[in-house]
DNA sequence: ACCACTAAATGAATGCCATTCATTTATGAC
DNA sequence: GTCATAAATGAATGGCATTCATTTAGTGGT
């Protein structure tokens, strides 16, 4: 499944506002305060110099201050576009739902759909979990390309025959499920390893020399197809 | 946080140590060459001090000044102890692992066994969700109570007849979900509300308001139970 | 053609944070 | 007693998000 790689420009930004046309035009030096027509921040801006930002020196090197910078802007500037960091979070957020894959729903059997979904949404959060806290708790109000994903789903349940009622449910216990498994993805390699005490704990010990033994490239994959198989099973037989 | 795990420091080491309850108790363990029989800190102490802080001011009251001011000493003092912020949590987090309840594996039925594991699991960390990237990426060597959950679980799913090679996998799976939905418990209540946008998308808004329509007490526990139950129906499957 | 309005930028200042380090204190072993 | 050493101090450091008074320059109204 593919990446998700920097986002390159102007990609459907977000909340509020249509902000004129953003083609990014190159200001290099400086440039005094002004107003419209020279505008150069606004939240598609931000959105993307944040991505490169991330995708260059992780999360930890998103601070304002560098976000800033590498506008050529000064860090108070950025409170013109955005309330606050966990603003820029959300921006971020929203541009990376929209790369999820939905595109099976509709095009096939639900459950193919489910998969092709979840397997993407994993891949794409597994490289950002620092935003996994900001949306298992964000209102869907703020983030409409997450809106415009669940839709698409909702859409593709309720055509394939799940009661209305259980819908969310569903969606919620997968989304809870994928989130988690995206952490796992990130997980050093050895981070079963009981070490010196491996003698105290002979049965998980066994366990993971056992898995080990198997020898697979990505043991998180293991755990995800199986979980993901045992829900899509679970969801099936809960079908009229 | 969450950026990144662990950095080396030379202060001092957090693994090895007998992994106390959380009682401020004065056991002072072993000394070596050692001196100060009137330590005021150590590792038991800061752990319990953390947890009564955690529980006043949630986790945002969790800073080292406000942690060494409820002890009554300098916050360089707790560095003597502790090598980081970070050691601090996992001492928390390896705390509430020996408060998950896995009491009934070997005393019935696997599967409700891992039904009750689950939901005591979910409980204790949806009060702690800060404390999921620390746990989902932290190796096992440096949380020994939670090494020893592990340990039971293990031995539970081997004597129910798991094949050795998928026992780690289905734990990580049960746990990724557990993450996942652990964050959902403390989702607002109003999360799903599309707001203004409930035109534009009318199969998730129709969803909602048929889940709301039930008027479950809580929607969380209800995504739980639908997910678990697939969860284990697909690991009973998995069985020979 | 003027002018008032206001969005968008500046940069200095604030307060909080984790962490470091040179130093001091107090203890138990000898 | 003396001494080595673990444990505590308090001052300092550098980074962080955020605030605010101020400046600048287009734009719409007249």
């Amino acid at each position: 499944m593919l990446g998700t790689p920097p986002a390159e420009r102007p990609t459907m930004p977000a909340a509020a506002r249509p902000a004129t046309d953003s083609r990014p035009s190159e200001t290099p030096a400086k440039r005094r305060a002004g107003r419209p027509a020279s505008a150069v921040l606004d939240q598609a801006v931000i959105t993307s110099a944040a991505l490169r930002l991330i995708g260059k020196n992780g999360y930890d090197g998103l601070t304002m201050a560098a976000l800033a910078r590498s506008l050529n802007v000064a860090p108070s500037a950025l409170y013109n576009h955005v309330a606050s960091k966990q603003d820029v979070l959300v921006l971020v957020e929203d541009h990376l739902a929209s790369l999820v894959d939905v595109s099976a729903f509709g095009a096939g059997p639900w459950d193919e759909a489910v998969r092709q979904w979840a397997w993407s949404y994993r891949d794409v959060f597994s490289k950002h979990t620092p935003l996994i806290p900001v949306i298992a708790v964000l209102p869907v109000t703020d983030a409409p390309q997450t809106l415009a994903m669940y839709e698409t789903v909702s859409e593709g349940l309720r055509e394939a025959g799940f009661p209305q009622e259980r819908i969310i449910p569903s969606i919620v216990a997968l989304e809870s499920f994928i989130f988690g498994s995206a952490y796992d993805v990130t997980a050093p390699a050895d981070i079963f390893n009981p070490g010196s005490m491996a003698a105290s704990t002979p049965h998980f010990t066994a366990a993971v020399e056992s898995l080990a033994a198997q020898g697979h490239e990505r043991p998180a994959d293991v755990a995800f197809n199986l979980g993901l198989e045992a829900l899509i099973a679970g969801l099936a037989a809960q079908r009229p």
